[in-house]
DNA sequence: GATTTGGTTAGCCATAAGGCTAAGCAATCA
DNA sequence: TGATTGCTTAGCCTTATGGCTAACCAAATC
């Protein structure tokens, strides 16, 4: 599950992927749609796909001689959970030491 | 502020990086502090906070011959919006699904 | 049944990323 | 003031990443 993370983050890292990711978000398309908008060779196209499916970002299946691809629902969870527990743990501290700066003037938060 | 999000997610989707990102979450520390439990050399550890210092994610300052680095607060947000905002659209969609699913009796979308 | 179309595989190349050692430098400490 | 500490800079190496072309295969189409 930490692996699960790291994958998709990984993936996320990339503006061609991150745009496929919203272009997703409207609905399923195949790879020939998907691939339209990108200046960028099929093939070098394809391995982001890859990418983004391995993460558990995306899922597809072929019918014919069409991909289908299309957003895994919940695959983002994991980001956004990671992201909210670091954000909840760094508040607090955050309020403690607006709490502390009350008490003792701190205005110059020096640290440790 | 495209660029925000790019290196943003870029410096998260490294372990080392996130488990610096984790750990100051607790609060400051000093560079040698963070670098302790990381079994990598100092210099290449050094190359990790730069990046996160980069993206925006912390900030540091020097007293002595002592750096600090902190996490600055608001820096998750970015990439917290953006996912948020994928989930949203896509969960508008997969609840038009559902309702199209009850009419129709599209009972299995289960690809792969 | 030949040709197009949509995707796939294989292989090559250049740059970026992550790791290292060695050496340096300024602030402390003995 | 000389040694130690805490970082910093410079440079090198290896692998991963993102991009390409060429050739291929199977499903539609004509």
């Amino acid at each position: 599950m930490a692996n699960q993370i790291e994958s998709l983050f990984q993936a996320l890292a990339d503006p061609t992927r991150r745009a496929v990711v919203e272009h997703l978000a409207q609905g399923p398309a195949s790879v020939g749609t998907l691939h339209a908008p990108h200046a960028m060779a099929l093939p070098t196209f394809l391995r982001h796909l890859k990418v983004l499916e391995d993460s558990g970002l995306v899922q597809s299946r072929k019918a014919g001689r069409v991909r289908t691809v299309q957003l895994r629902p919940g695959a983002l969870a994991a980001a956004e959970d990671w992201l909210a527990a670091q954000r909840t743990v760094w508040d607090r501290r955050l309020d403690r030491l607006q709490t502390l700066a009350e008490h003792i003037e701190l205005n110059d938060p020096t640290p440790e």
